[in-house]
DNA sequence: CTGTTAGCGCTTTCAG
DNA sequence: CTGAAAGCGCTAACAG
C-alpha cells in the first residue's frame, strides 16, 4: 500500500443560468433546447447547444425532478449492500438495459438499515421526487405504497398488498431437508432467518414439513434464529453445535448464516461434512468459495431483480394486466458440505 | 413461476406543508423541529413531532439537498452493476457503517454506461446537489472534479489529478504470467481489457515484462483486446484459439473475459487445463464457480471500496493529510484452470 | 419563539 | 419564437 498527497479545490457546477448567460438567452429557452421542445429557432437552438457542449452542462437530476416529477430513474432500496442484494442488483442492471431508465440503488449506513421501517424512510425520502418507482429488497413493512409504484422482492409477509417477486422458499426448504434425510440424518438442526421475513418463515415450514413427512418429530432445541447475517448467526450456531446431543446436520436459512456456522464448526474442531453436514440457502457466489464448498438451495437472485424491473416498468406504463406476484423456482445444489452421518 | 393480478393507486407523498397545516404552524417551524434547531418552544416542538409521526413525514432528500447542499449521502457511480462494481459496493457499504452517511449507487441504463464520459454525466447530474462526494468506479475520464470531492477507483490513466484507489495490477499480471511460464508454457496469449483503462495497460505491461524476463518474444498475434466484458471477449477469444498455431495458455485481463474464453474453449472442444491453461484477473466470486474453477489474480475489490470511502470522508472533512493514492496488493490464486502444456 | 420571505435549479404556462 | 414569472419542497436569514 503506497501513499502520496495533495489537495484540490473543486470548481462550481455549471447551471442552466450559466448556460443562459453565456448564450445570451433566457433559462427558459435553454430548458427547451435541453428537453428538445418545439418552438425554438434552429439557429438559437444550435447556439445554445454549442454553449452546452463547451461548458459541459448537464441538468441537475435533483432540480429537474423537483419540478417535473418524472426522472426516468428507478430506485432499488436495500438495507445494505451484501451478497443477496448485490446479486439482485446485477439482475436489475441487466433488465434496465435499453429501457431508457437509469438505476439508483440506495442503502442506509449499515446499521441504520437494521432498524425496522428503513424502507419506508428511504422511500419517503426519494419518492415523489428523484425516482419514478422503487424496488424494495426484503422490506419488513407490509405496506409502503407512498407516492410511487413499488415492487417488493422477498417481502415480510408474503403476498402483501404490494406487487411481489419472490422464489419458492417452501419447496426449496423441503428439498434441502429431504436431501439431509436421504443421506441418513435424523437429528437435523435449523438455523432460522429473521422472524419478520416471510421467506424465513417458509423455510422453517419447509423444514418442519419434510421432517413430519419422514415421521421425525421436531426437537425445539434444534431450532434457532440466526438473523440471516454471518455475525448474528455465530452465537446460535455455537449453541446448536455444543448441545449435549448435537445435530448431525444443520440446515441454515441462508448462505451467510451457513458460512458462519461453518466457521463455528471449524473453531469447534468439527469436520464438515464428516462430523457435521451443512446446507445453506440462496446460492450466493460466496457459497462456492468455502472449504468445503457449500451445498445449498439455489434461488435465482438475479432473476428476482430482473423480474422486479419488468414488473415495475409495466406498473409505470399503467398496464392493467401487470401480474401482482411472480414466484420463481428454487433448486438444490449439491456441493461438498453434506454427507452421511457417522455410524 | 406463478402469477396473480390487481391494481393499486398510490397516494401522494406527505410534504412539510401538510405537516405545517395539520399542526397549525408555519413550514419554517416544522423545518426547525425536523432539523433540531434551537428556538422552538418545547410544547410546539412536541406537537409538531406528534403530527410528523402520525403522518409519517420524512423530508425529501431532493428538496432538502437543493436548498442546503449537504445531504450526508455519498455517491458511488458505476457504468453498470456487474461483479466488479458490486464487490466494490460491498466494501463501501461496510465502510459507511456508523459514519452517519448513507450510500447512493448510480448506474446508467446498461449500454448508456458504455459511452465514454458517463462518469462526467452522472457526476454533473448528482453533484452540487444530492451527494456530498462521489466514488467513481473505473472512470475513463482523466479529470472529473466538478463540484464535489471525488475519489476514483481504478481510473483511466493511473494516478490522475483525482485521489485514487487501485491495486497493484502490474505485479499481479507479472505473477499470472510467471505462473504460466513456470508451468512450462511458451506460447501464452493475452486477452486485454479496454485500451482506455490504466489497469488494462498495466496488466498487459506485466505480461510483456514477464515474457521478456523469460527471454520470450511477444508474438503480436497472441495479443487481443477483450473489452473486459464476457460478450465482448467472445470474438477475440475465438480468434486466439483458432489460430494456426494457437496459444497453449491465455492470460485474460479480467475474470469476465476469462470466463468468456472458457466457454469459447469448451465450444471448440478444448479441455481446460489439458489443452488450454487459463488465468483471469480480479477473483470475482463467480470465478470459483466455473468448471474448472479459474486460476486468477486476486484483487481486493471490497477493500478498494472500503478505502475509497475512508479517503472520501477525509476529503469531506477537509483534512490536508489525506493520501492521494492508495495502492493495494494483488496475489495469485491457483485453482484448476491451469496446468502443464501437453508434450 | 414564530412566521414571512427569498431563493436552490429547473420546467412550464402564458404573455409579448 | 422568446422571456418573465410561478412554483416543486425545503432551509436560512430576518422581522415581528
Amino acid at each position: 500500500m503506497t501513499l502520496e498527497s495533495t489537495t484540490r479545490a473543486p470548481r462550481r457546477r455549471v447551471t442552466i443560468t450559466d448556460v443562459a448567460e453565456a448564450a445570451g438567452v433566457s433559462v427558459a429557452t435553454v430548458s427547451k433546447v435541453v428537453n428538445q421542445r418545439y418552438g425554438v429557432a434552429v439557429e438559437t437552438s444550435e447556439r445554445v447547444q454549442a454553449v452546452i457542449d463547451r461548458l459541459g452542462y448537464e441538468s441537475s437530476l435533483v432540480a429537474r425532478s423537483l419540478r417535473s416529477h418524472r426522472t426516468h430513474v428507478l430506485g432499488v432500496l436495500v438495507a445494505e449492500f451484501e451478497p443477496f442484494s448485490t446479486e439482485v442488483l446485477k439482475g436489475t442492471s441487466e433488465a434496465i438495459c435499453g429501457t431508457g431508465y437509469e438505476l439508483l440503488a440506495y442503502s442506509g449506513g449499515g446499521r441504520a438499515g437494521q432498524q425496522p421501517g428503513w424502507e419506508r424512510r428511504y422511500l419517503s425520502r426519494l419518492s415523489g421526487t428523484l425516482i419514478d418507482g422503487a424496488i424494495l429488497v426484503t422490506p419488513t413493512l407490509v405496506d409502503a405504497g407512498d407516492g410511487v409504484p413499488v415492487v417488493a422482492i422477498d417481502p415480510h409477509a408474503g403476498p402483501t398488498h404490494m406487487p411481489t417477486v419472490d422464489s419458492d422458499n417452501l419447496a426449496g426448504a423441503v428439498a434441502a431437508t429431504e436431501h439431509l434425510l436421504a443421506l441418513g440424518h435424523r437429528r437435523i438442526g435449523f438455523l432460522g432467518g429473521r422472524e419478520d421475513l416471510e421467506s424465513s418463515r417458509l423455510r422453517e415450514e419447509g423444514y418442519r414439513l419434510a421432517l413430519a413427512a419422514a415421521g421425525i418429530p421436531v426437537d425445539p432445541a434444534l431450532v434457532r434464529i440466526g438473523g440471516y447475517r454471518k455475525d448474528s448467526a455465530t452465537r446460535p450456531a455455537h449453541e446448536l453445535l455444543t448441545l449435549d446431543e448435537p445435530p448431525t446436520a444443520v440446515f441454515a436459512a441462508n448462505d451467510l448464516s451457513a458460512i458462519g456456522t461453518l466457521e463455528v464448526a471449524r473453531g469447534l474442531g468439527l469436520r464438515v461434512p464428516e462430523d457435521l453436514s451443512l446446507v445453506g440457502f440462496d446460492n450466493i457466489p460466496e457459497s462456492a468459495l468455502t472449504d468445503p464448498p457449500l451445498t445449498t438451495v439455489h434461488q435465482p437472485m438475479q432473476r428476482l431483480g430482473f423480474e422486479a424491473v419488468q414488473m415495475l416498468l409495466q406498473l409505470l406504463e399503467g398496464r392493467a394486466d401487470t401480474p401482482t406476484h411472480v414466484r420463481l423456482d428454487t433448486s438444490l445444489v449439491e456441493r461438498r458440505s453434506t454427507g452421511r452421518p457417522r455410524a
